[in-house]
DNA sequence: GCAGCGGATGTGAACGTTATCATCCATGGT
DNA sequence: ACCATGGATGATAACGTTCACATCCGCTGC
């Protein structure tokens, strides 16, 4: 027994079970027009040889590779990790397979999404959305089906983009909020360059003008629990608002442990709201506020509304978006409809509960 | 203009440049042997036409895919995110592509893996390191070189293992703790299928037997803070211990909370101690101390040794520890010898400090 | 009983690349 | 002036699959 040799091809199996390679391919395709005793046979066949079809010949031939590339930031948030799986997983259920291409912070964005067109992929997802980015994936987007997942402009250059209703988000946190009859409100923005801090920024002031609230912005952090420390000891340091709510988690905890260093208690003090929900928000002391956010949904949604331009042939730029305005019903994965946007839900824990 | 048109291939290039496609090829294979004028020509015909070369054509000629596989759990568990991500960098620089595989908690891992083989990958990074994962690997290892990132016993099974040395992990905790005058001190390990769990478990008792102290374990944990909780809380309602190192910062936390719930304060009346050194253990209050683990290092050395495996073309299950027994020299990336381990560092911050 | 039909299967070509061999030309030694 | 040498390039075949077409069979229906 040749025990290292070649992997069984369609011929091997052909032979195997005596009829041509053709029919073997037609049992992997279009098994209903075989014959049912035939295709037994075949079956057979595959799995004694251990048989699994040639990815690169299919590739060649059919010109599709089955193949979606996860453009990422290499940051092991929380947020585009959850996603990045549950992208793999619908790729997988619709038989595709996820290359992934992480970009590090200084590294030229570029480079690494065309090898990532280069690598023939059908598709690419978008997963770090600022705005580094965006020239990136327009490149793309002339090739390849490009979606984007964040709350991003991205949309207007061409590339769909299916996220998290961001806004709506921080309204929650600061209706919320102001239901207890905080007025001061201080939001602690993230970075400049991404979309969904802008959104969330963006929502957040919206709303604090719409209820007539006192509000005002930080510096930026940067998403960090160290930066959320840095601006959390600034706050110390001046007349407390009512609520301090945070663009993430991390920066929430980070301001957390700088106000306690301080001597200020959350939520006796000053209240302290986050997002993301993140696992460990739960056990902090006081347990953190947050806004939970469906990134499972996310990831499936963005996969789905992918595959659904795939099926439809649609090369390269094919503007999504049409000429129907209707806003999209926020369903999880509707098949079709303009921007998906999925709703992040708020979760009330100790942080944010004015005292008795 | 077609301006839809398919991609250019060698042929094109090789009409633009005035040679034939072979020359092509060899400009990019082997371009020292063309002669520099010829070379510059079709260099600057690939750069006008956008041409990339077919990875499809050349996986299907060459049998290589310059693909490896990343088979991992779907948690968005910080040490395999992290982990993830500097493998895909290492691959990349190497001119390999990564193919993401994830098996969520109650999906048949076989099906996975023999996608990924079937994808015709060159190689296999198993990430994440417990039982379930062990005859998958096996499976995987007789048609595809495997690699597994843990401190697991699969090298017994023939497939190389490069992970960060756990039990020495453990062994600076108990170390630092008994140090403080601590003997009493009880470790909360991660789930009983995990690589690592038992390395840090064992390490911890083999340390405790060693030096004399009074060591215990509670029920495992599953790695997250709400099963810590459950610990803490159970914990609390006994006689307390010196000590409490639990397996994973997460749990820690989750236990911290507990604790304090029931009035018990960390370290006045116990020492608290995690492991991986998640980032929000800076910031929790107390601060955690912990086990920073080199992740990054880890993934970059695992797909080193992956890759070397790779370029001998030792196809698939040819067992790597070889006769040498020779303690591996725990270094980054050697590019030969015995099983790899990198060394945690202990980082020390309040949770663990006797106070005064 | 044979034309015509449709379901099942086989045959040839092509996808874009690389491996192998063949060809061409300029060079240098005798 | 000729053959051997070698560097540069071209031509041919093959990788494993799918698409389009050709073939074969047992039918129905006149």
């Amino acid at each position: 027994m040749p025990t290292t040799s070649r992997r069984p091809s369609m011929l091997d199996v052909a032979a195997r079970a005596g009829v041509s390679y053709q029919t073997v391919s037609r049992v992997l395709n279009e098994p209903s027009i075989v014959r049912p005793e035939t295709r037994d046979r075949v079956l057979e066949a595959i799995v004694e040889l251990g048989y699994a079809r040639n990815r690169a010949a299919r590739a060649l031939k059919t010109t599709r590779s089955a193949l979606v590339g996860v453009l990422s930031d290499g940051s092991s948030l929380f947020g585009p990790a959850e996603t990045t799986a549950a992208i793999e997983r619908a790729a997988r259920e619709a038989g595709y397979s996820t290359l992934l291409a992480t970009v590090a912070p200084g590294e030229p964005h570029a480079q690494v999404a065309s090898d990532l067109v280069g690598s023939g992929v059908d598709g690419i997802i978008v997963v770090a959305g600022h705005d580094g980015m965006t020239p990136v994936a327009e490149a793309a987007a002339r090739t390849t089906p490009v979606l984007s997942v964040s709350s991003g402009p991205l949309d207007a250059t061409g590339v769909e983009v299916v996220g998290v209703d961001q806004a709506s988000g921080a309204r929650a946190v600061i209706t919320h909020l102001a239901g207890q009859g905080m007025r001061r409100i201080v939001h602690v923005p993230g970075p400049v360059d991404w979309f969904d801090a802008r959104a969330r920024r963006r929502g957040t002031e919206e709303t604090l003008i719409r209820i007539g609230a006192d509000g005002e912005c930080t510096d930026p952090g940067d998403w960090s629990a160290r930066s959320g420390y840095r601006i959390g000891t600034k706050l110390a340091a001046r007349a407390l608002p009512d609520a301090i709510f945070a663009a993430n988690d991390l920066m929430a905890i980070g301001i957390l442990r700088a106000l306690r260093e301080r001597g200020i208690e959350v939520p006796r003090d000053v209240a302290l709201v986050g997002f993301d929900d993140i696992e460990g928000a739960t056990y902090t002391t006081p347990s953190l506020t947050s806004v939970a956010q469906p990134f499972a949904q996310l990831g499936r949604a963005a996969m789905h509304r992918l595959l659904s331009r795939l099926e439809d042939g649609a090369g390269a730029a094919d503007v999504p978006g049409g000429p129907d305005g209707v806003d999209g019903t926020d369903g999880a994965d509707g098949p079709d409809g303009p921007p998906t946007a999925l709703a992040p839900e708020l979760v009330v824990r100790e942080s944010s509960l004015r005292p008795l």
